[in-house]
DNA sequence: CGTTCTTTTGATGATGCTCAACTGGGGTGG
DNA sequence: CCACCCCAGTTGAGCATCATCAAAAGAACG
């Protein structure tokens, strides 16, 4: 008994697969993105519905506010920031977003873009179908359950950023942001005490809630006080146990 | 031919249901909450994994940091807030809850509250198996969107308050809050210029990142504005359209 | 009717913003 | 190759907003 039509309904769309993206189970990322969890059939199941690999220059927008949702993006290679404009003109970074990553989900609630999303370096996003995602959700529980993790998590992070804005002084609010990026890192199996901001000081003030030259005299302070070496946007943390109790609170300024 | 099968496995939960809460169709807020879209028998699908209702007395918790996820919860009558403490103690909530708003998306992504729930005045709320409501998320394509819709609305209103707490200054932030919650009785049926607040000046506070005093200046300043009239926590906007326009960020503040 | 908690109001001060000038690196064109 | 410019970032001086501290007034509750 041969399995015909079994591998004759896999293999068609893997080989279409194949000219346009690479598969979920060999990507370096799958660990920590949408496919973490699922064996090899949903896992296949998942690659089917993915679109093409698209490429993000640098300074351009993923999508842009009111956009209309038809898809989600997995951050395969890159920086990306999601911010928001008040009506007065001011901008606030609601996220920087790294590989591994998912982009759109505040469009779900409306069928639109509620933020713009924009690329912090040259970048590369796996095109997720919203609608069909949504079909396999009901057929996959697992995948359902890991997607609503992930949205959860966003929920989450974004209840921290919350806090952070609302209760820390500023230099609280960078060592949050400094331990955070070192934690990120490291669970991509990068240095948690050394990597690159792919982000300006510029949009580090306009997520921090702080101006520029906040963030300058922020990071010359931590020079001084022996953190962190910074040369241009070079960072290695020097004393992660000490900026981790400044993040926590636990740690008077000067 | 009979449609005993139908009926057995219909009715049974339902009499079931009708002993300890009453049916999402007979609900006045199904136009808000999660049912909302849900045709009769989707309806009758929900009814029947939705448990028992609950009391939660002003000041109790419904749910704290940590606490395992079991439930959602729907509010079906009464107001809650929910909040985050920072390591160093500092209090922030994160978002005040009204009738027919959802509650606990913050512990699905790790299986354990993140925030806690906390009721403003004596409440009730109708209690939603996680687990029984993926599965039948499952089996109910329309449900499963309203519930991503729900969930996505979350994600884009705490990037709202990002916005408020980063770029806006206090005045602003109070005309937000206060167009905010007009809209909201609004869409419940209430008046949107007359309601009663169910937070402390204090929880406003904590919420738009000030201090209780800058609170009650900001209350002093808008009732010599003719902004607002307010009689201890009973509150009408007497100027709704300036309201707004302060709150949009275009008008000046004196 | 006193006690306690919440809210209001005032006086003072610190944090971070605004405005301004300067530095340094990278690219471009003469 | 150098001069120039442009942009990102740094540093300084003064100031505004909002926090802190303090006290009193008002509401809530037993």
């Amino acid at each position: 008994m041969t399995t015909s039509t079994c591998t004759a309904t896999a293999t068609i769309p893997i080989k279409k697969q194949a000219e346009t993206s690479q598969h979920c189970s060999a990507c370096s990322l799958h660990e920590l993105c949408l496919s973490k969890g699922l064996d090899k059939v949903d896992m296949m199941q998942l690659d089917m519905i993915i679109g093409r690999r698209r490429k993000v220059a640098k300074g351009e927008p993923l999508f842009r506010v009111n956009d209309p949702l038809t898809k989600l993006y997995a951050i395969r290679l890159g920086h990306f920031k999601t911010h928001k404009v008040t009506p007065a003109g001011e901008e606030q970074i609601v996220g920087f977003q790294m590989a591994g990553e998912l982009l759109g989900w505040d469009a779900i609630g409306s069928d639109r873009h509620h933020c713009d999303a924009t690329a912090l370096e040259d970048s590369e996003v796996c095109e997720i179908p919203f609608t069909k995602l949504e079909t396999l959700l009901g057929q996959l529980p697992v995948l359902m359950h890991r997607f609503h993790r992930l949205m959860s998590q966003e929920i989450t992070r974004e209840q921290g950023v919350m806090l952070l804005l609302g209760n820390m002084r500023a230099e609280q609010r960078m060592a949050v942001f400094l331990t955070n990026l070192s934690a990120r890192y490291a669970a991509r199996g990068y240095s948690s005490t050394q990597f690159q901001l792919r982000m300006s000081r510029e949009d580090i003030g306009t997520y921090l809630g702080l101006t520029i030259e906040s963030i300058s005299r922020l990071f010359s302070r931590f020079k001084k006080m022996g953190l962190v070496k910074i040369d241009n946007r070079q960072l290695q943390l020097l004393d992660p146990v000490r900026l981790k109790a400044m993040a926590a609170g636990s740690v008077a300024c000067d």
